[in-house]
DNA sequence: CCTATAATCTATAAAATCTATAGACTAAAA
DNA sequence: TTTTAGTCTATAGATTTTATAGATTATAGG
């Protein structure tokens, strides 16, 4: 399951790409918008800011915009960024490979086969979905 | 990620599996094999049992033993049940649903569409893979 | 029947992680 | 120079995960 966390941040991050190049976003706005608690959204975003998704503006009329195109950000990105492993085993895991303290042959434990063609099968589809794709996707149905 | 109760009962059940009718094997012995806490072993395996994926026998020559054939436990049914649901959304889980808070208009959520894709690649590869499957994949480097 | 064995049950403690909030500080605009 | 709005540090509260202790119950074998 995914943190609350990185669900904000994806709601958040969804949102803003509705507002792509039309300024500033203050964080009150995404947050009542969103329901999402003002103090923890202003950590996320600063943590997607220093990664280089967002900017901001400091001072009157400022806020959070993002920084790329709606099309160059993936949820993996953002989860990887808020949650840590898209695997669901340390010793799969592509960024944040430990190995198993339980298994000694790495190579040939049946266990570790399964889990990494699910993760496999889920990077391929999470690399795909960008922002600009989720928006697309619920085009029509534009709330707000 | 997977709790580390799931991993302990996957490779408990892949132990067993690999002493299908063998007789009962102790709590004990799988704990020391597979480097379980035995208390922590007891919990996981008296709730497999509940689930009627083990048996177990008390007393002298007593011990747990698999109560299906390999062939017929998948990691789906092992995962749902240590850890609750598969899904990375609540609002996408087939078993353990519930709405998101945060949105309104779930059929047309972008969100969620990404999600569901992910839920069935992941279901479909974890409901193929059974403890039969495990243990063929890794037979020829059999430790023990 | 008695004893040793091994699972079962109840309760709780320790550790880790997740979620949320408070308040002081800094930069920018008007 | 005042107001606005993001930044930073610190911490608190809640929940979940992981682990352990100890008493109880069932079974096998003598």
């Amino acid at each position: 399951m995914l943190s609350k966390k990185c669900k904000y941040a994806i709601h958040a991050l969804v949102y803003l790409a509705e507002r792509y190049q039309q300024g500033p976003v203050h964080i009150q706005d995404i947050a009542e918008q969103q329901h999402i608690p003002k103090k923890f959204l202003e950590a996320i975003l600063l943590e997607l800011r220093n990664a280089k998704i967002l900017h901001s503006k400091k001072g009157k009329g400022g806020g959070y915009y993002l920084y790329r195109k709606p099309e160059d950000v993936n949820l993996i990105e953002i989860m990887r960024l808020m949650d840590g492993a898209i695997a669901m085993l340390p010793c799969v895991s592509l960024n944040y490979y430990e190995p198993c303290e339980e298994c000694r042959d790495e190579r040939n434990c049946g266990i570790r086969d399964v889990f990494i063609g699910v993760r496999d099968e889920t990077l391929k589809i999470l690399s795909e979905s960008t922002l600009a794709q989720i928006l697309e996707r619920q085009k029509g149905t534009r709330r707000v």
